[in-house]
DNA sequence: ACCTGAACACCGTTCAAGT
DNA sequence: ACCTGAACACCGTTCAAGT
């Protein structure tokens, strides 16, 4: 490991992301500041500027790293028994997800702040839908699915799947070869994608917000109403006194 | 209306809240600044301080201001007509709660980021906590659905009900006082803490986080699951598709 | 009583200069 | 090539001073 002539390890892109991570476990990303990122480098601030445009750049980066985090935990999953209902499986990676999360408290508002579309959160959806198709659910349910248990699991909120690569153009040749690349990666995510588009009678426009939430909305209310009329409660799954 | 010598209206607490308002549809909540607030108001920043104690102050004051906006929307909501079950009721309720706060695109967050538990974000909880009482939900499922709806609807997410009111003291008498003063205030909140508190044997704790969490999950995925084996994929309720 | 001017200790970010 | 010093234009907030 190559060393500058003062003995420090040489700064590079990750060590100022993962220091970022140690100052905002420390003061939360609410004071985060670049000097404070330095201090914790023995650098100056000015220094950070060579491995991240700004401070919005070092933030986004910082989101993605939580996504990381979040893909690791999952991938160290034991795979479910055979049989195991889809629901189970996708419960627990949500639960996990969440797991990691509260290990940063500042992580969960970050995440939501920044929509960023980045290759780790692609990688965290691309895992999720793949359980759902596997558990029978259409491309659409998948989407719709992925609208409402990605904002319950990770506080997502930003369009889903504004996904055109970065840096690919419209024209056709490279637009093709970009989709086929994505394909391997994201199987799921672009099987999703290919469905939906190819029977466009069904969907009012891609990602429609208001329908998003209706959808998330309806699933809570008839859920409730649901316990209710069964007169428990929740999760307790107690039995207590009758509705008045 | 009183005027100073330059013939400008006198400064309130107000009309810097409302000024806030005006700065955070300009800019957005991150780009306020106590200076541009000033500003607005023909003012010097340091003018402000005799009316808010900082600027987090402010911005508490400013997530109040949307609640109330909330609630006045909800008072201006025709009654259900006779018979009309409760899920309807509440889903109104929730969409215009978030038609309002979509007027202000800043709002969801700012409410999100201070979990404040003002007059106004408990009026609008009392409020939706006696639709789910009258359509005959017990006080658990009552405090559940809060849970579930609140962070759905207007992106709530402290811990509700901290509610001993700022300023009670512990000691007996004060306490009862402060709780008769609520009773008539926020009845249905008060109703479902005093239930729930009552019958303590089904209760784990004062808002268990990670149970409240696993209770709007686990509607979710049930809700889905039933989606998927009606065949069906959502919102537009269209026939789509059979799953693979 | 209510507002202002000047000042303090901080920000993010730039750019020329050092090594 | 990589980092630093000095500087700029901003912050939130204080306090004594003005009217």
């Amino acid at each position: 490991m190559p060393r500058t002539r003062a003995g420090r390890a040489p700064l590079t892109r990750d060590r100022v992301v993962a220091a970022a991570s140690d100052v905002a476990d420390a003061v939360g990303t609410q004071r985060l500041t670049m000097r404070l990122v330095a201090d914790r480098l023995d650098v100056e601030a000015m220094a950070l500027y060579r491995h991240v445009a700004d401070k919005d750049d070092l933030l986004d980066a910082l989101a993605e790293r939580v996504l990381d985090r979040l893909n690791d935990a999952a991938a160290q999953l034991p795979g479910p028994a055979p049989g195991t209902p889809w629901t189970a499986v996708a419960r627990e990676r949500v639960l996990v997800a969440r797991e990691v999360l509260l290990r940063h408290p500042w992580a969960p508002r970050l995440v939501h702040e920044r929509g960023t579309m980045g290759p780790a959160t692609l990688r965290w959806f691309d895992d999720l839908s793949a359980v759902l198709f596997t558990g029978g659910c259409s491309a659409d349910l998948v989407h719709h699915a992925m609208h409402a248990l990605g904002t319950r699991a990770i506080g997502y909120n930003a369009e889903l799947l504004d996904v055109t690569p970065t840096g690919a153009e419209q024209d056709g040749e490279e637009m093709l070869s970009a989709m086929s690349a994505m394909s391997e990666t994201y199987p799921a995510i672009t099987r999703m994608v290919a469905e939906i588009a190819h029977d466009a009678s069904t969907t009012l426009g891609w990602c429609d917000d208001q329908a998003e939430f209706e959808f998330g909305l309806d699933i809570l209310l008839e859920g409730i109403e649901r316990r209710r009329a069964a007169g428990g409660d929740g999760p307790p799954s107690g039995a207590t006194g009758l509705s008045p």
